[in-house]
DNA sequence: TGTCCACTGGAACGTACGGCTT
DNA sequence: AAGCCGTACGTTCCAGTGGACA
C-alpha cells in the first residue's frame, strides 16, 4: 500500500460516508425525465392526443410549443415521446424520434447532419453542400420508410440566427415522399418568435399550438417536493429550504430548471460540509455559487480580444470612472493590445464584442444620445472586480494587462 | 430650426481552414 | 488536383440617428 493509495482510499471512503444526503443525485439534473410531471397534465394530454394518430401509422400534426425556459416544455415532450415510443413498440409500429437543440447545433447544416445521424446516415461535419445533406436525409427516409418525429428545441434561436429556410424545407418534406414521413415539434422560448417566420412555414409548423405558462411558486414547490422524494434521503431536506428554493425560482420567471439546480448544488454543498441536513442557508449559498461559477466559466473561456475589452472596462472601474462609452473602451483596448504586442481589431468589431459581452450579462450597456456629442453606448462592468481579478491574474498573458497603468484620460 | 457629433448596426465581402466530390 | 462547400472571424463601407447646441 503506497501513500498515494492511502490518500485515494481516504477520499473515496470519505465520499461514501458523506453520501448521506443524496439517494439519487441524477434525479435533479435537468435532462432527467421523471415518472410524474406535476401541473402539466393538460399539456401532456394535448401533445399525446395530437401525436396519437402516429400509432395507427398516419402522420401526426406538426406542433409548435411556446414557453419560457424552465417551464417544462422539453421534459413534457421527452416524456410523451418516451411513452409513445414504448407504445409503438408494443403495437409493432416503427417510430423513430430525433431530438435536436437548435441553439447548440447553430446552423442549418448541423441540424441536418443530426437528422441524418438519427436515421443512421453518416455525414461529414463539413465539406458537403447543405442541399446535398438535405437530399441524403430525404432519401434515407424514403428508402427506410421511416416515421420520424423531429423535435427542434430552441427553434427560435436558429431562426433568428440563420432564417427559416431549413424550416421551410422540413415542413414540405412530406410532399415529396412516397414512403416514410415526418412530424415536426418546434419548441420555442420566445413567445413572439412567430413574427420571424414566413407565413407558409408558420401555418404548416403550427397546425397545433401548445403554450406552457411559467410555474407559480406553489407549483414549483410541488415539483421540487416530487423530485426531492427520489433524489434526497429521508428527513435530509428542511421544509423551509424547499420553500426558499421555489421562491427564488419563482422570482426568476418560474424557472423549474433553476430551482432544481439550486436544490442539487445546495445538497452538494451540504454534503461537502458533512452536514446531515440541507437547510435554508445552503440554498442561499448555492444561489451565490451558481452565479459565481457561471461568471468564472464565461470569463475563462472568452476569446482573447473579448478578454482585453473586458480588462479595458475593468481599468475604468478601478479608476472610479463611472461613465464610460464605446470610444473610451476602444482607446484603452488599443493601449492594452499594444502592451500585449497584438494588432487591435477595428472599432466596429469591438462594438460587436461589447454587444456579445452584454448578452452574456458580463457588461451592462445602454444606448444613449449625447446630443451634439453624438450617440454612443454607456458601458458598465457587471461583475465584482475581485472576480475578474482572481480569474485573470492566473492567466499568464492577460495578467500582464490587469496591473498595467493606463495612460488614456477621457476628461 | 437646422446642424452635426460619435457612434450604431446592417450588409457585403475577404481570408483561412478543413473537408467534400469528381 | 481542381473546384466547391460550410464555418469562423474579421474588415470595409455607409446610411441612420437622438438630441444638445448655435
Amino acid at each position: 500500500m503506497t501513500i498515494q493509495n492511502d490518500i485515494l482510499d481516504n477520499i473515496f471512503d470519505n465520499y461514501l460516508q458523506l453520501s448521506t444526503i443524496f439517494k439519487n443525485r441524477e434525479a435533479l439534473r435537468s435532462d432527467y425525465i421523471p415518472d410524474y410531471l406535476p401541473h402539466r397534465d393538460e399539456q401532456i394530454k394535448r401533445i399525446a392526443s395530437i401525436l396519437a394518430p402516429i400509432l395507427s401509422g398516419s402522420r401526426g400534426s406538426n406542433i409548435l410549443i411556446y414557453g419560457k425556459t424552465g417551464t417544462g416544455k422539453t421534459a413534457v415532450v421527452r416524456y410523451v415521446l418516451k411513452r409513445l415510443f414504448e407504445k409503438a413498440k408494443e403495437e409493432g409500429v416503427f417510430v423513430k424520434t430525433c431530438y435536436i437543440n437548435c441553439r447548440l447545433a447553430g446552423t442549418d447544416y448541423r441540424v441536418l447532419a443530426k437528422l441524418c445521424e438519427s436515421i443512421n446516415i453518416k455525414v461529414p461535419f463539413t465539406g458537403l453542400a447543405t442541399g446535398e445533406v438535405f437530399d441524403r436525409f430525404k432519401n434515407g427516409l424514403e428508402i427506410n420508410d421511416f416515421m420520424l418525429i423531429i423535435v427542434l428545441d430552441e427553434i427560435d434561436a436558429l431562426v433568428k440566427e440563420v432564417g427559416d429556410t431549413l424550416l421551410y424545407e422540413l415542413t414540405r418534406i412530406n410532399e415529396g415522399l412516397d414512403n416514410g414521413h415526418t412530424s415536426l415539434i418546434g419548441v420555442s422560448n420566445d413567445l413572439y418568435f412567430k413574427e420571424f417566420l414566413d407565413a407558409r412555414v408558420l401555418s404548416s409548423l403550427s397546425e397545433e399550438e401548445v403554450i406552457f405558462r411559467p410555474y407559480l411558486a406553489n407549483e414549483l414547490y410541488d415539483i421540487l417536493l416530487e423530485r426531492a422524494k427520489t433524489s434526497f434521503n429521508n428527513d435530509v431536506l428542511v421544509e423551509g429550504a424547499l420553500h426558499l428554493c421555489s421562491a427564488f425560482a419563482a422570482a426568476e420567471h418560474g424557472d423549474a430548471r433553476r430551482a432544481l439546480d439550486l436544490l442539487r448544488v445546495a445538497g452538494e454543498l451540504a454534503e461537502r460540509k458533512r452536514a446531515t441536513i440541507v437547510s435554508e442557508d445552503y440554498i442561499r449559498q448555492a444561489k451565490e455559487k451558481i452565479e459565481k461559477d457561471r461568471v468564472v466559466e464565461v470569463l475563462k473561456t472568452l476569446p482573447l480580444h473579448s478578454k482585453i475589452v473586458l480588462c479595458s472596462t475593468y481599468h475604468f472601474k478601478k479608476a472610479n470612472q463611472k461613465i464610460i462609452n464605446t470610444g473610451d473602451v476602444y482607446e484603452v483596448y488599443k493601449e492594452l493590445c499594444e502592451v500585449l504586442n497584438l494588432e487591435p481589431l477595428t472599432q466596429r468589431r469591438v462594438s460587436s464584442l461589447i454587444n456579445e459581452l452584454d448578452t452574456l450579462g458580463i457588461l451592462k450597456t445602454k444606448l444613449v444620445s449625447l446630443g451634439r456629442y453624438g450617440r454612443t453606448k454607456r458601458i458598465i462592468l457587471n461583475l465584482p472586480m475581485s472576480t475578474l481579478n482572481d480569474v485573470y491574474s492566473k492567466q499568464i498573458r492577460i495578467s500582464k494587462i490587469i496591473n498595467h497603468s493606463i495612460r488614456y484620460r477621457n476628461d
